[in-house]
This record gives C-alpha cells, structure tokens and sequence, in this order.
DNA sequence: ATAAAAATCAAACAAATGTTTGATTGAATT
DNA sequence: AATTCAATCAAACATTTGTTTGATTTTTAT
C-alpha cells in the first residue's frame, strides 16, 4: 500500500478509535490526517471503504506468526502456547487503537466485509488453539478438556477488555506504579496481564510449570 | 419512571444496541417505539439525555443483589462468590442489549456523566471482589492471592465477549445443541458460561469444590 | 360541563453529513 | 518544451441530523 493511503489510514484509526467510526465524520478524518475532505474519496472510494480498508490493513499481518510457531517442531506445546500468547498480547499492546476499533465493530457492525473478516479471524484463531491443545492432550502435557470456544472467549475478552482498564488500573495500583511514566506504565501494565493470562491457562488446560 | 418513558427507553436500548448511539437516529428511536418524534425531546430533553436516562434505568438495580449476598452470613465466601457470580451471568443474560451498549459506550463514550456511572459500576465491583477475596484469604478457604484488577478484567471481559460471540458458538456446538429453539440455547449457553467462569475463579483464587 | 394540563402531531429549522465537481497545481513522460 | 497523468483544492450537492415550533388532541381536575 503506498504511504499516503498509510498516512491517512494511521490517522483516521486514532480518531475512529476515541470517538467511533459512526462518531467520525470524513472531516474529522482529513482533518486529523491534514488532508483535503476530498482525498477519503479519492484514495478509498468511500469513507465505508477506507474502513474496510482499515481492516484488511491491520489484520492482515495477524495470524502468520502463530501459524509459524505451531508449525515449528523445536518447541513443546507449552512453549507454543505460551510464545503465541505472548505475542497476542504484544500486538494488542502495539495495535491498541485498532483493537478498540475491533471491539466496537464485533458489536455493531453492519459491514459484510468486516464482519466476515472479524468472524474468519476468530475462527482461524479457535482452529489454532485446537490444533494446539489436542497435540497437548495426546502427548499427555494438558491434564484439562476445557471447553476450547470459551478459552477463546477468556483470552480474547480479557485482552480487549483490559485495554479500556488501564487507566483504572492506575488508581488501584501504589504510589511507586502510578509514578511511572506512560510508555514505562503500559509495560508494566501489559507485563502483569501476560503473567495473568498464561495463569489463566495453565489451570485451564493443566500443566506444569517447565 | 412513567411507563412511557420506559417503553421508549425499551426500543431505544433494542436498536441501539445493534447499530451503536451514533448509529441511531431519533428518527429511528421514534418510529421503533411508534412515538413521534418531538416525544424524545419531550420526555426526555435530547437524544444525549435519553442515553443518560437508559444507563441511569439500567445500571440502578445492578450491585444491590451482590451486596445483600456479600453481607449475609449464612453463605460460605465460596457459596457467595459462585452466587455473585450467578447473578451476574443472569444479569447479562437478562440485559444482553444494555451490556452490549456498555461494552461499546466503555471505549467511545465522550459523556461525563455516562462515564462516570460505568467507573463507578466497575469501582463498586471491584471492591466487592476485594471484601470477599480477603475474607476467604483470611479464613484459608482461597489459597492464592491472585491479582484483584485482573480478575476482574477476565470475569467483565469473558461475559462481555461471550454475548458476541454466541452465534459463533452454534456453528461449534454438534448437532444436537444447534437444533435446539433460540431460548433453549441461550439457556444452555449461558449454563455452560457460568460453569466455566467458574472454572477460572476457582483455579485463580485456589479453592476446592464444596 | 368547563377549564387546565399533559400529550401528540406535522412541519420547519439550522447544522452537519458523505460525496462529487471542476478548476488548478505538481510531477513524470515524451 | 509540450503533454500527459496524478494529486490537491475550495465550493457546492443533496440527505440526514437533532431540535423546536405552534397547533391540536387527549386526559385530568374542578
């Protein structure tokens, strides 16, 4: 995609992130991205489509990397799991903005398009994690049968919703956390929800600590 | 509240809750409800002040239940957690549409007044959790000492992301679950929701079963 | 039955919306 | 240098938006 698209795409996610894509006027947009209001329509067709747009961008780059892990035989099912959780939570970190966006379309959506992609996403991840566990259960390292679908549900719901909990988090958090500045705060913050997920998971599926 | 009101606020819940505040027009309120529509100006001053009078409606009746429970002593801290629990499942099962509101009003809402009633919700609940967590620690009943905020995340993020994706969940379930009539499902979703939300809380916080 | 109050209605309002137009500028190609 | 193509712009467009108006109907109270 070429850099202005980008440019504009990067823009418009910030914007669309805070105040919703139905919040956002094609204004607010050219203005945030210091374009003219004609360009949305001149590089995206339309500003439905520059959403689309959005998607196929962001999610494009989602799932490779786990495949590859799940692929690799030099790690055992823990360290997959585990590795591929880890990066989940990194990119939800890094991509926090589009996940906020994705949030809020998985609920109100009346976009085909989106809401294909949404919904292929969830299930190739689903896919994954079952490829993943039932390798585990065979081999004995998972001692649980959870049920996969609301493991899913678990890991995805907490991740999404611990987004719009950071700020909150601040105020439980003692004097020493809340001192810390913004970049330094969100490691801190994501470090501590990737400590608790693989918790989550080691006692769902059951296994030991390596 | 007259009952007009609430008849409007009815509607306005349904449709908002699938197309989004942004996305719903007074026009489309209006003609749901089969008022005219100068009565959303009417009742309740603006379309902004209408969203304000659902959450006020809605969140109202929320926490009373738990802190009856919480304060009762006849139950176990295990008893109280897992009825506290139950209720909150009930809840959303009940208010699916309002939760699916707050999920999207939890990242775009831009109204002080909406955002101050959903940190209060996750306040309150929170220091529930707390109350009840310390005394089972106390007692010895709960074994760990698992990160409050966080748990909190999973338990709001899984139910949250569960009513999504619960038409997901047929395409999952064999055949015998996917012919079941739409109530019938919803029950037996949410039966197996509240089970494995149980299931997490009770590895987290490190209890055996009664 | 009459007066007062509450509820309903179609119509109008200004403002904001997404999109298109047609002219103008800039860069690349011949 | 001339021509072609891509990019940018201010202005205009038809709709849709939330809200208000002022008249009319319905309900309530006297």
């Amino acid at each position: 995609m070429a850099t202005k698209e980008e440019h504009i795409l990067l823009h418009a996610e910030q914007i669309i992130a805070t105040q919703g894509y139905n919040g956002t006027s094609v204004r607010d947009i050219a203005a945030k991205a210091k374009v003219n209001i004609s360009m949305i329509s001149y590089y995206f067709g339309s500003k439905e489509k520059l959403m689309e747009a959005l998607f196929k961008w962001r999610m494009d780059s989602g799932i490779h990397f786990a495949q590859e892990i799940l692929e690799n035989p030099d790690y055992s099912e823990v360290e997959k799991i585990e590795l591929i959780l880890y990066n989940y939570v990194n990119r939800v970190k890094k991509l926090k903005n589009f996940y906020l966006i994705m949030q809020t379309q998985q609920v109100i959506s009346q976009n085909k398009i989106i809401n294909d992609l949404l919904k292929n996403y969830r299930l190739r991840y689903i896919q994954l994690l079952q490829l993943l566990i039932e390798s585990g259960q065979e081999k004995g390292i998972f001692k649980n049968n959870p049920n996969l679908f609301f493991i899913h549900t678990t890991l995805t719901g907490t991740l999404f919703n611990a987004i719009n909990g950071m700020q909150l988090y601040k105020d439980f958090a003692d004097d020493e956390v809340s001192k810390l500045s913004e970049a330094k705060f969100k490691d801190y913050y994501f470090e501590n929800l990737f400590i608790h997920l693989k918790s989550l998971l080691k006692n769902l599926l059951g296994y030991e600590n390596k």
